[in-house]
DNA sequence: GCGCGCCTGTCACCGTGGTGTCACCGGGGG
DNA sequence: CCCCCGGTGACACCACGGTGACAGGCGCGC
C-alpha cells in the first residue's frame, strides 16, 4: 500500500513515516502543499495523511485536488484543534477520515489501513468528463475542482448521463433508471431535475438537449 | 487494437511503441503534430497516446481535432509538469485520460488497454456510406468530418435509407418506418423531410430519386 | 415534540424549432 | 402538348422543453 504523509512538523512526519513503514507500507513524505501536489501528480497513492495547517498551499486545497483527481485515493486529515465544526468542514471537502491531534499512534495506523482497504475496492468506479468528475461510491461530484452540492435525484441523473457518455437518454429512460417503478409516467419532474442540475453544474453547459430525443452529456 | 503514439522525444517514443507492440497492439509513431494529423486523417485509431508539448502543432490542437472527428478514438495525454491544474485543462479539451511524466510503464499499458475497450464498445453500431457516418445510438451524424444537425424525423429517414443501402424506399415505406401508424397516408411530409435532409447533407448529393419508385442512397 | 430547511414534484406560462400543409414550378414521358 | 411526379419556398401550428414560483414531505436539530 502506498501512503503519502504531508506534514510540516518534521519530527512528527518522520515518526509517522517510520511507524507506517514498520507496518509494511510504502511511505513518501512531503513538508508542504506544493510538494504534495507534485507527488500526487507523479504517482498514485492509496492514502494521503494530510496535515490541515500547511505552509503555502493549505491542506484543504490539497484535499480538494486529491478528491478531484477521482482515482480513489483516500484522505486522512490531521488537525490541531479538534472541534466538531472543523471535523465536519474537513469531511465536507471530501476527506474520508479525520483525526484530531494529539492522536493515539495505533489509531492512526488502524485508520490508514482501513482507508487503504477502501481505496483498493474503489479504484475503478469514477466517472469523468471534461472538468467534471463523479464518484458514485462516495456520492461526490466535482466540477473544475469545485465540489457540487447535489440532491440524491440530481446525482442519480448525472450518474446515468455519464454512464451513457455521448449517448442521449430520453426522459422516460431517466425516469426508469433514476426513479422507482411507482413513478408517474406523465410527471414533469425529470425536466425540472435536469434544469436544477444544469444550474448547479454552471458554465460552460455540459448537458445537451436533443429535441424529441432526450438529454446527453458529451458527443 | 490500433494505437498512434505522438511523441517528439525519440527514445521515449520507441520505448513506448515497443512496449505496446509486445502487448499485441498495432502501433504507429509520429514525431510531431503535423504528422499526427496526417496519420489520423489517413486511418482510424482506437487510441492516441499524445504528448502535450509538441514542436509545431501543439498537442492540445491535435487532441481537439481527434475529439471533433467523433469516431470514438480515445486520447491519452502525456505531460511533463504534473500539476492538477494541467490535468483539468487536458480533460477539458476532451482527452479521455491523462498521465503525468514520469509515468509507470505498466500503468501506461493498462490505461491504453482500458481506453481501447471503451473505444471498441463505442465503435460497432455505426452506419457508413462514402464520407457519411451515422451513429444511431448517439444520434450523431457526420459528413466529411462535419457534424450534421438533424431533427428526429430527418435522422430517422436517413437511418432507414442507410440500413437499406443501395435499395430504394418508397414514400409509403418511409412513412411506415419513420412515422407512427397514425400517419396520414396522403401527407406530403416525406418529400419535405427528404428535401431538408438533402440540404443539410450538402454536396455532392447522396440521395437519389427513382421517379415513381422512391428514394435511395448508394447503388 | 416542534419547527425549520432542503429536496422534490406540480403547475402555468412562454419561446421556439421541428414538422406538416399548401401553392407553385419544372421537367420528362406518354 | 398535356399531365403527373417530384422539387421548392413560404407559412402556420403545436408540442416540447425552458423557466420561475409554489407546495408537500421528510429529516434533522433544538
Amino acid at each position: 500500500m502506498r501512503v503519502l504523509v504531508v506534514e510540516d512538523y518534521e519530527i512528527l512526519a518522520a515518526a509517522v513515516a517510520m511507524g507506517l513503514r514498520r507496518e509494511g507500507m510504502a511511505v513518501d513524505v512531503c513538508a508542504d502543499g506544493e510538494q504534495a501536489l507534485e507527488a500526487l501528480a507523479a504517482a498514485r497513492y492509496d492514502v494521503v495523511v494530510l496535515d490541515r495547517d500547511l505552509p503555502g498551499v493549505h491542506g484543504d486545497d490539497v484535499c480538494r485536488s486529491v478528491v478531484a483527481g477521482g482515482d480513489g485515493t483516500r484522505v486522512l486529515m490531521l488537525t490541531a484543534a479538534g472541534s466538531v465544526r472543523q471535523r465536519v468542514a474537513g469531511l465536507g471537502l471530501g476527506a474520508d477520515d479525520y483525526l484530531p491531534k494529539p492522536f493515539d499512534f495505533a489509531e492512526l495506523v488502524a485508520r490508514v489501513r482501513a482507508l487503504g482497504r477502501r481505496s483498493a475496492a474503489a479504484v475503478p468506479p469514477v466517472l469523468e468528463y471534461a472538468d467534471l468528475s463523479v464518484d458514485p461510491a462516495r456520492r461526490t461530484a466535482f466540477r473544475a475542482g469545485r465540489r457540487l452540492d447535489l440532491g440524491p435525484k440530481e446525482f442519480a441523473v448525472l450518474e446515468c448521463l455519464l454512464r451513457q457518455l455521448g449517448r442521449p437518454l430520453s426522459a422516460e429512460q431517466l425516469l426508469e433508471q433514476a426513479w422507482d417503478a411507482a413513478a408517474d409516467p406523465f410527471t414533469t419532474t425529470v425536466k425540472t431535475t435536469v434544469r436544477r442540475l444544469r444550474v448547479k453544474l454552471g458554465d460552460p453547459p455540459l448537458i445537451d438537449t436533443l429535441r424529441g430525443g432526450g438529454y446527453r452529456i458529451g458527443g
